[in-house]
DNA sequence: CGCACGTTTGATGGACATCAAGGATTGTGG
DNA sequence: CCACAATCCTTGATGTCCATCAAACGTGCG
């Protein structure tokens, strides 16, 4: 990747925004490239935060593992979102892992160099500030839905949180645009992959949805899959 | 309050560490003063964030309303910790209410000021980071136990929190400083007052607890409360 | 004193996990 | 290119945790 690509994914990243064109490229010198492919683990649970990234192509997936050995999944990062950098900031371990859904390509940054880097640019350290708490936001949204919502609801709102995250309009609606197992799904909405499975084939005889094994799931219907999400 | 005190408290907040002694005292002069008593909302979920709040004295409980009415706590405050700061900063309304368990005093800055705090001292928005990110992880942390774990189990991991948070150790165990009724207890660990009334009445009769009402909550065997919160 | 509010405790039911077993797909190696 | 293994998914039966419903019981306050 060449600078003037770097620059130019950079511009559009939350965490950069307002720094001038020369602010810019210093940060994109400063980046580290790295490589991945599907199913890697980028980082790991528990290990030291050595750098901050930010993803440039590709999907990642954020799980915590419970101390029964049960996963949870936290959240789903694509292009232009950064991951681990708060984590790098507090110089403490990692608090979960990520594991790539495709292959693709990050930007890193030393613990190091980030610190030298918000020092020059103070702007990094406000846009992060905003990009968390957007983070804060969603946890206690999905508190929240975890704690008074019912499972049916949960998994409708997890759908449509990665549609409208990740979704890909088509003819016939939208489509989730990665592999997404039933075991994945339970690990989104606190259940198991029976009911998810339950679940998914109910909606799949209603025709609100698409979920036919090997292909990617469709959301046919989003408008009553929303209803679901709400409804008592 | 004075300079000399409110500088004092500041000092001692995380949101103000490695301010110089002129950059406290700057801080501590741009800001209001708001006094409250017992049972008053400081501010209510919906509205817009005008004022970021540092706690100087008294107790404060975040509540979460949900779209069907019911309520959830989504934490405590106690003196010295921020609240609403980067919903100012993100400017968008409050997600959240604030209601006071005690009487106390609090430290506002508008937004106007806060950001031009923020602009002249740029490790305050670096401390609010870190600050965040701890919220990230606590939120992190009850979302698990919330999806995973038993309604014993996050009682007795709520109590402990509380205890960590706010307890003070007496002769006969820790005592949570605050009238704490089962309905706090259930909108803090997702249940009904049902639940936590007769499991506080079982570890009451196993002396795990002094839950008898009309006295503070007093934690008598924290040993064992950390195991009912642990074990499967 | 009596009313209001929080609490306790029992009875019942429902949502969903768990247990169990078989069916469909995908990948792999002969 | 087929066979077989490894996954992942589906669906039924059963059980259990806990919400809900219901009713009385303190406790403190006006």
């Amino acid at each position: 990747m060449d600078m003037q690509a770097r620059c130019g994914l950079l511009h559009g990243v939350a965490l950069f925004q307002g720094l001038s064109g020369d602010g810019l490229r210093t940060v994109a010198e400063a980046a580290g490239e790295r490589r991945f492919s599907k199913e890697e683990t980028l980082f790991r649970q528990g290990e030291p935060a050595t750098h901050g990234v930010v993803l440039a192509a590709g999907r990642v997936r954020l799980d915590q593992v419970t101390a029964d050995g049960r996963n949870l999944v936290l959240r789903h990062f694509g292009p232009g979102e950064m991951l681990a950098v708060v984590a790098v900031l507090r110089e403490i371990p990692l608090p979960a892992s990520a594991l790539a859904l495709d292959g693709g390509l990050a930007l890193t940054w030393s613990a190091s160099r980030l610190s030298k880097l918000i020092e020059a640019h103070p702007a990094i350290a406000r846009n992060a500030l905003e990009v968390v708490g957007g983070r804060v936001e969603e946890l206690q949204a999905r508190l929240q839905e975890v704690s008074v919502q019912r499972v049916e609801q949960r998994i409708a709102a997890a759908l449509l949180r990665l549609a409208s995250q990740s979704g890909r309009r088509t003819e016939a609606g939208i489509e989730i645009p990665f592999a997404l197992s039933r075991q994945d799904l339970a690990e989104m909405t606190a259940t198991t992959l029976h009911t998810v499975s339950r679940t998914l084939s109910a909606w799949d005889r209603d025709r609100v949805i698409d979920a036919r094994r090997s292909s990617r799931l469709i959301i046919l219907r989003p408008h009553r899959l929303a209803e679901l999400a709400e409804h008592a």
